[in-house]
DNA sequence: TGACTATATAACCATCAGGGAATATAGTCA
DNA sequence: TGACTATATTCCCTGATGGTTATATAGTCA
C-alpha cells in the first residue's frame, strides 16, 4: 500500500471515470441516501421518508448511484429494497470527514 | 477503525460539507491538477504545460482547491507555487481507484 | 520608472444537472 | 379483470459551473 513517487500521468479516459464517481458523492441528496442506507436496507417510500426528498427524486438519484455500482437493487414484490453494495463508500466518507475535520482545525488556529 | 451499526443522520449542513469536498474532486480538469501535483510541487505555468489546460483555467481551479485547503499556495518571487497539502487526497484517490476496479471486475463478470 | 512576466480576476456564454409535476409501468390483491 | 400501490421515467425549468477571452494585479529587472 506504499505511495509511488513515479509520475503517472493518468490518462484522461481514466481521470473522467474516477472523476464521475467523485461527483457522485458530491450530491447532499445522494450522500443523504447513502447515510441513510448505512444503518439498513431500505425500501424507495422509507428512503423518501427518511430523507424528506421527493418519490421522483429519490428514485432519479437511487438509479445514478446502482447504475455506479454504490448500492444494490433488489425486487421484493412491490418494493425495490436498496442497500449499499459499495463498501468503500463507508471508507471513503470516514476519509472525507475526518479530512474536513482536520481543516476546521487548521481554520480555527488560523483565527484563534 | 470499526464502523458503528449507528444510525448517524448527519445535519445536512454536515452533509453540504462533505458533498462540497467531494464535489471539487469530481471533475477531470481538478483531478488532473491534484495528480500532476502528486509528484512533485509545481508552479501554474507547469501545470499548465502538465495538464494543457489554459492558464486561467487552471488558475480558478487552484483557487477553488486552495481554499478547501486541498492544496497548498507559496509565493516564489514571481511565481505562485502549488502543492498538495490534505494527504487524504492520496488515500481518496487510491480508495476510489480500487472502489472503480472492483466494479470493473465484477461488470466483466456479469458478461463472461 | 518602465517594460516584461506570472498569476489572478471579471465578464460572458454554453452546457449540465437537480428538482418538481405529471405520467407510465409493474406488481398485488380482491 | 380492475383498483390500488410502489417505483421509474419523462418533460420542463432554473441555477450552477466550466471554459474562454480580455483585463487587472503584482513582482522583477534594467
Amino acid at each position: 500500500m506504499a505511495r509511488k513517487k513515479e509520475n503517472k500521468p493518468l490518462s484522461p479516459a481514466a481521470l473522467g471515470l474516477v472523476a464521475a464517481r467523485f461527483k457522485l458523492l458530491g450530491e447532499p441528496a445522494r450522500l443523504a441516501l447513502l447515510n441513510s442506507l448505512m444503518s439498513r436496507e431500505q425500501n424507495v417510500n422509507e428512503l423518501v421518508e427518511s430523507t424528506s426528498l421527493s418519490q421522483a427524486n429519490v428514485s432519479k438519484h437511487l438509479s445514478q448511484l446502482a447504475d455506479a455500482g454504490y448500492v444494490n437493487r433488489r425486487k421484493d414484490g412491490l418494493f425495490t429494497v436498496y442497500s449499499i453494495s459499495d463498501d468503500s463508500v463507508f471508507q471513503l466518507c470516514d476519509l472525507m470527514c475526518s479530512s474536513i475535520a482536520k481543516k476546521l482545525g487548521q481554520d480555527l488556529q488560523a483565527i484563534a
